[in-house]
DNA sequence: TCTATTTATATCGTTCACGATACAAATGTA
DNA sequence: TACATTTGTATCGTGAACGATATAAATAGA
């Protein structure tokens, strides 16, 4: 047994647990809103610029557009968003906000405090959550795929 | 617009993107073992100890057996673990490792260093990767639902 | 012993992720 | 203008995740 390949020494899978339950502890929340955690995504996305095309979505979130299309259909069925042939380039389909998708802002607006509840721990604090965030962040940009 | 729904103010977004980020990375290795990345944490865990019952594979890795069983099926076509009735416990359904599935383990020596590579970034050295296993294992902690 | 409860696993349905591929609109080039 | 290439989105197939539910074996309690 190398000891380099025990389960307790992999990064990789602290980030793929964390994540997940981090999907978890939002369902009860997000259940309010009648939504999933990437729908929730898509929303977040639309609340800070609606009207945006399908792949400025999936560039936003870090997904392909063929992991974004069938959710926004989804949530098109839903009726949070709308889809309709863009103007300028009549390839693009350009996503935008129901009414009812706009309202539900307003219902959001409370859950990352209730999730910061679930972060409450002791290497977690509003003081390093910073640090944090910056490690995170360098990371993210050295695992993303070159963009050429 | 509430600061507190922005994409960039949000650490479940980070971690969400990482795990799939890495999930890419490992990919290509992965593809020379002919496993996907669930299918080499499974082998990580029995080839830290050999013979476990689901639930034991499934409690190491925080899922549930709902999602274990089929995976481990399909490991089972490939040839990289049998599974048979426990004999203590006729519930059971014991999870062991081929002669292949064991083989394997020389061909994945390697990639955790060559993952390393991947991690190479400002924020991540090994001086400070302790500090960061150390608040990602607090914060699982905090997110793991009650197991009473 | 008989029945109720718990436990271990499996099945089903839905939603993601994502590689591979398709296709039409837009753009570049001869 | 004609044709090749690129771009934006969609379709298809496979493998996770996971809630809900089912089922048989084991255990507990009367």
């Amino acid at each position: 047994m190398y000891e380099q390949l025990k389960l307790e020494n992999q990064l990789c899978f602290r980030f793929y647990t964390i994540s997940r339950l981090i999907t978890q502890a939002y369902r009860p929340l997000l259940s309010r809103l009648g939504v999933t955690y990437p729908q929730y995504l898509v929303l977040l996305v639309l609340w800070e610029k609606d009207g945006q095309p399908v792949n400025d979505i999936a560039k936003h979130l870090c997904l392909e557009t063929n992991t974004v299309t069938p959710l926004l259909k989804r949530m098109e069925q839903e009726g949070l968003v709308t889809r309709h042939q863009g103007e300028r380039d009549s390839r693009q389909v350009i996503v935008c906000l129901t009414e009812k998708g706009l309202k539900l802002e307003e219902s959001a607006r409370d859950i990352p405090a209730e999730m910061g509840a679930n972060y409450a721990c002791s290497a977690i604090t509003r003081d390093n959550v910073g640090d944090l965030f910056q490690t995170l962040d360098s990371l993210t940009e050295t695992l993303k795929p070159e963009k050429q």
